[in-house]
Order: C-alpha cells, then sequence, then structure tokens
DNA sequence: CCTTAATGCAGCTTATTTACTGCCTTTATA
DNA sequence: TATAAAGGCAGTAAATAAGCTGCATTAAGG
C-alpha cells in the first residue's frame, strides 16, 4: 500500500490514470500528448505506476500498451469507506441494545459509544 | 484532492486514520501512544489532515477531540472505481450494440470498444 | 541490413517533506 | 492563584522526490 499512496500523490500521476480511465490501452507518447512533460519523465511515472500496481502493461512489439488497475483503489475505499460503515452501524447496534437492556434507565446517560460525525455536515470537497 | 493525495502519502497519517476509525473522538496524546514520535510531529501530522479535510475535530476545553471524515475518500473511489464499472458497462454495452446491429457480421472483427483488464486477474495486493 | 520510432536507465540539480528541539498559549485543578 | 497538562508555532538538518539531459536497447519497415 506503501507504494500505492506514494504512486497517487502526484498530481501528473493522477491524471495519468484519468487519462487512461477514459482510453484504455494508450502507449507512453499518447500519455504525454497535450503536456510539455519528456517521455523520459513520463516513463519514470508509469514505472512507479506500476509498481504500485495501479496500471497494468501488455506489450505489442515495440508499443506498451497501458491499462488503469482499479483494485488498489478498491483496497483504500474497503480500508476507511466500508469500514467506517461498519462502524456506524456497531454504534447504532449497540444503542438500539443499550436501549433494549436497560429500558428503564434510557435517560440516565448517553451512549458510551462515540459516534462518528455526520458525513455531509463539516466537508467541502476541493477539487484537484 | 491534492492535499488529501499528499496527506494520505504518509504512512504515519494513515496510521492515525486507523486508529481515529476504531476510536473516535480521541485526543493528540492518545494518537501518540504507543508510538515513539514527539507529541509536536503528531501535531502537525494532524494538522495536514484536518487541512485535506481527512480529520474532523471538535473543542472540549484544552482538549481537542478528532474525527476521521471519511467523505474525501468517497471521492477518490468515485473518481476511479465508480468510474471504471461505468466504463466498463458502456464497453459491454458497445459489444452488445454491435452483435444486434450487423448480426451476420458478428465474426469479422473484435469489438471496437477496449476493455480493461480482468481485474482480479494481475494484481497482488500489497500490505501497508 | 539500416534507419527510425518507442521506450528504458543513469546521473544531476532543485524543491519538498520529515522529525527533531525549544519556546509560547490556554485551560483545569490543587 | 500557582502549577501542571494539552496543544501550537518556529526553526533546522537529513532524507525524498521530480524534472531535466544524455545514452542504451529493442522492434518495424523500406
Amino acid at each position: 500500500m506503501e507504494l500505492v499512496f506514494k504512486a497517487l500523490a502526484d498530481q501528473t500521476r493522477r491524471n495519468m490514470l484519468d487519462k487512461l480511465l477514459q482510453s484504455p490501452g494508450i502507449t507512453l507518447g499518447e500519455l504525454i500528448e497535450g503536456t510539455d512533460m519528456r517521455r523520459q519523465s513520463a516513463s519514470k511515472h508509469v514505472q512507479i505506476l506500476e509498481e504500485a500496481g495501479l496500471v497494468h502493461v501488455e506489450w505489442r512489439g515495440r508499443e506498451k500498451k497501458h491499462f488503469l488497475n482499479p483494485i488498489p483503489v478498491r483496497e483504500i475505499s474497503r480500508r476507511w469507506l466500508d469500514k467506517y460503515n461498519e462502524h456506524q452501524a456497531d454504534a447504532l447496534l449497540s444503542m438500539k441494545d443499550a436501549l433494549e437492556e436497560t429500558p428503564e434507565n434510557v435517560r440516565r446517560e448517553q451512549p458510551q459509544v462515540k459516534r462518528g460525525p455526520e458525513v455531509t455536515s463539516f466537508f467541502t470537497p476541493i477539487e484537484d
């Protein structure tokens, strides 16, 4: 995972992933079209993306075709998004259990399980 | 998004997010328990996570409570995972259309829409 | 074959990042 | 009110990363 996050930390590489999503199978030359980067630099970026498992390549003669691999991103999603939702569910269940176990003490104290913040209240997304 | 990916690029900060997922509302002191880091370093990390919108804080007197905000991770997932799946669906639809439009020419050539790689075939996840 | 196109590797310079020490501000509490 | 706890800010040295130039390697195509 270290390699994945390091790879995603650079905007040039993120743009490359976007381009590969839209145009699967393009070559290095097509990848740098519209940019002012040298092929050598782009090649290093591609290597970093490959080592992170974010890009899959297939050779056709002297041409190297590049594809986005979504699996590492899925792992990221699982690590925090899915787990966060599970915890939210657990918190609700604990609260429900507490209510059912001591129905006469319902209002005595707040539920022990600390819920996360409301997911829509305090974050304003920022563009890349 | 730049700030989000930079924030996620450091293992210390990713461990912090894991800890906040498991223990919402903990303070800086609790965050560095079990590590050999100074509070000053951890404080800088927290600041980076806050500026990225990955961590939400609430002040209680002199204590600062920290919470994981999952929204930026959801944006990452949308950017590549969801879009990737949409493209896959588009590719399948295009193939289906091609088959229906020229049923007698089905085997003449391969479908034009380039599909992405098999998502389970070439990637072996790496631990953090 | 021989030339050209597509790509990779090595080395260098500059900019960014990290963790540290030292000091300051704010808030409980004895 | 004095003191300790929780946290922030500034500055510095070492490690990391990004882009460049130059050269090497492999495969198409006449």
